[in-house]
DNA sequence: AAAAAAT
C-alpha cells in the first residue's frame, strides 16, 4: 500500500466507504465515525463484490467489516422461500447471535429477515423463518446441515458468504463440513473469509473456495499485552485447595476489580467452581458449553452489562465472544494448550487498558507452565512464592477438614450419586437460603435472567436490596423442553420430599423449554 | 488433564 493511501485512510470516516445511505445512518446512530482498519480496508472491496480474505482478531472491528457492506448489498432484491440470500457461518453458538445483534443494529432501517440456524434450540421458529425468505441467514455448521437434510433449505440462492474464524473451525473440526457447505453454494457467490491466523489447512481452504481474494490483513495484537500484569500463583493441587487459592487471591484483588473471567479446563469444574463461590457469596454466574442455551445468553448477557462481578468459564468465553474489557483474568485451572492461555489473557488489558492475569499453579502444571513461558517468551513471575513454597500438608491433608466454610459437599447427592450435569448441564445451584425472596411460582417460570442463581446470586441480590422477582402474568403452566432427549439424572433423582432444599432442580424443570420466554434475541426477523 | 458443535 502506498504512503499516499496510507495517509488517505487515517483520514478516512464511514461516508468515505461508498456504503449506503441507510447503512451509514444507522452506523452513526451507533455513535461510529471513523472506521477500524480492518473496516476500512475490507468495505470498499466487498461493496464491488470481490473476494475478501481478512486476518483480522476478535476486537479488530471484524464483524462489521463484513456485516455494513452486506447490508448494503442485501438492498438490491429480495428474498425467496427457503432460499437465503447471504450466509454466514460462524463456529459458536454465541458468536452466531452476535453476529445476529450486528445486523439488527446496522439493519435498523431495512426491513431484513435474518435466521439465526444453531443448535439447542427448536426447530420450528428456524423454519417458519426460512421459510418465509431470509436475506440473512446465520449458522453453525451442524444445525445448518442438519436444516437442509431436512430439506427445508435451499442453498443456491446464496449471493454472498461469510466464513468467520475459519481457524477456530479448524480447531473444532469444522472443516469438512466447511467444505461440504461451501460446494452447495454456486461459485458466482461473493465469499468473504476470515481467520485470525493462517495455518496450512486455512491457506489450502482460501484456495478452493476464494476466487482472487483481496487479502486485508490487520497488525496482530501483541500476543499477551503490555498492558497486562501477569503472575502465578501456588497452589496445593486438590479442588479444595485451589478454590481456596483462589478466593484469597479474589479478596486481596477485590478492590480493583471490576469484572472477571475465571477459565477452568472443564465444564464439570465450571459448575462446581461456580457452586462454591456463590456459597462463599461471591458474586458470580457461570457459562459452559454443557448448560442450555437460555442460561448461556442470559448469562453473558448478565456479565456484559455489568449485573455480575465474575464469570466462571471454560474456554467457549476465551476467544471470540464479545465480551467487554475485564480488569481482571484467574486461570483457576492453567491452559493445558499454551495458545488458550494467550487468548484468555487476552479477555483483559484491551485497548491500551490495564489488566491483570493470575494463574493458579500446581505441582502437576509445571510442564504446561514450561509451555506457556516458551509460546510467549516470557518468564512469568510469581505472586507469593514459587511452587517450592507450597505447604506440604496441603497436599495430602484431608479435603473435609475444617476451613473456615461451609463443607463442599455439593457435588453429592444423598443416594452418593455424583451430581454431575450431563449434556443438558443445568444451572449449578444457588444458596437455599434464596427460598425466601422467591416464591415457588416464580422459579418454576420465571426466565433464568430473572432468577437469583442464575445471573443474580442471592448474595448480590439481597445486599442490593432488590425485589424478588414476580411471578409471569401469564405462562404456559409447563413450559415445554425444547427435545425430546431423555432426561439423563431423571432416574437418580430422589423423590421430591426427600430432596435437599435446594431450588436447582427446579431451576432444571423451569428453564428448559422457551416456553412465553424465549429471549428478544431469537425472535428477531424482520425490521426492528 | 479439554472445549466446542447436530442428536
Amino acid at each position: 500500500m502506498s504512503s499516499d493511501n496510507q495517509t488517505a485512510q487515517e483520514a478516512l470516516t464511514f461516508a468515505d466507504l461508498g456504503l449506503s445511505p441507510k447503512v451509514l445512518s444507522a452506523v452513526t446512530d451507533a455513535g461510529y465515525t471513523k472506521p477500524t482498519p480492518i473496516q476500512a480496508g475490507a468495505i470498499p472491496h466487498a461493496l464491488q463484490g470481490k473476494d475478501i480474505l481478512g486476518i483480522a482478531q476478535t476486537g479488530t472491528g471484524k464483524t462489521a467489516a463484513f456485516v455494513l457492506p452486506m447490508i448494503t448489498r442485501l438492498e438490491k432484491g429480495r428474498a425467496r422461500a427457503r432460499m437465503p440470500r447471504t450466509l454466514i457461518l460462524e463456529p459458536t453458538r454465541e458468536l452466531a447471535a452476535q453476529v445476529e445483534e450486528n445486523f439488527v443494529k446496522y439493519g435498523k432501517n431495512h426491513k431484513l429477515n435474518i435466521a439465526l440456524l444453531i443448535g439447542g434450540v427448536s426447530f420450528d421458529e428456524q423454519e417458519k423463518k426460512l421459510e418465509r425468505g431470509a436475506d440473512v441467514l446465520i449458522a453453525t455448521p451442524g444445525r445448518l446441515l442438519d436444516h437442509r437434510e431436512r430439506g427445508k433449505l435451499l442453498l443456491t440462492g446464496v449471493e454472498i458468504l461469510v466464513i468467520d474464524e475459519a481457524d477456530r473451525m479448524l480447531d473444532m473440526g469444522f472443516i469438512p463440513d466447511i467444505e461440504r457447505i461451501c460446494e452447495m453454494i454456486p461459485f458466482t457467490r461473493q465469499t468473504l473469509f476470515f481467520s485470525a491466523t493462517m495455518p496450512p489447512e486455512i491457506t489450502k481452504l482460501t484456495e478452493k473456495f476464494l476466487q482472487a481474494p483481496v487479502r486485508v490483513e490487520v497488525a496482530k495484537a501483541a500476543t499477551t499485552a503490555a498492558t497486562v500484569t501477569q503472575r502465578l500463583v501456588k497452589s496445593g493441587s486438590k479442588a479444595w485447595d485451589k478454590r481456596e487459592t483462589l478466593r484469597r487471591i479474589i479478596r486481596e484483588e477485590e478492590p480493583e476489580i471490576k469484572n472477571a473471567i475465571i477459565f477452568c479446563n472443564r465444564k464439570v469444574d465450571v459448575a462446581e467452581l461456580y457452586r462454591s463461590l456463590t456459597r462463599h457469596e461471591f458474586d458470580a454466574g457461570a457459562l459452559h458449553g454443557d448448560m442450555d442455551q437460555r442460561a448461556r445468553m442470559a448469562m453473558l448477557a448478565a456479565f456484559r452489562e455489568g449485573k455480575l462481578k465474575l464469570l466462571v468459564a471454560s474456554d467457549v468465553a476465551a476467544r471470540g465472544l464479545d465480551i467487554p474489557d475485564v480488569s481482571h483474568v484467574f486461570n483457576y485451572d492453567i491452559p493445558i494448550h499454551s495458545e488458550d492461555y494467550v487468548h484468555r489473557i487476552g479477555r483483559t488489558g484491551r485497548a491500551g487498558r490495564s489488566g491483570k492475569a493470575f494463574t493458579i499453579v500446581t505441582k502437576a502444571d509445571q510442564k504446561y507452565l514450561d509451555a506457556i513461558e516458551k509460546l510467549t517468551g516470557q518468564k512469568l513471575e510469581w505472586h507469593d512464592g514459587d511452587l517450592s513454597t507450597v505447604v506440604a500438608s496441603a497436599e495430602d491433608d484431608s479435603p473435609r477438614r475444617s476451613r473456615g466454610g461451609k463443607p463442599e459437599r455439593a457435588s453429592r447427592s444423598r443416594t452418593g450419586e455424583k451430581r454431575e450435569r450431563g449434556r443438558s448441564g443445568k444451572l449449578p445451584s444457588e444458596p437455599a437460603r434464596m427460598e425466601k425472596y422467591v416464591p415457588d411460582e416464580a422459579m418454576e417460570t420465571a426466565p433464568v435472567a430473572e432468577m437469583p442463581g442464575a445471573a443474580m446470586p442471592g448474595a448480590a441480590r439481597a445486599e442490593r436490596s432488590e425485589p424478588a422477582p414476580r411471578p409471569r402474568e401469564e405462562h404456559k403452566p409447563q413450559p415445554a423442553r425444547n427435545d425430546n432427549r431423555p432426561r439423563r439424572d431423571e432416574e437418580h433423582r430422589p423423590r421430591r420430599e426427600d430432596r435437599p432444599r435446594r431450588r436447582d432442580d427446579d431451576l432444571d424443570d423451569g428453564t428448559i423449554g422457551f416456553g412465553d420466554d424465549m429471549p428478544a434475541f431469537m425472535k428477531v426477523s424482520a425490521k426492528v
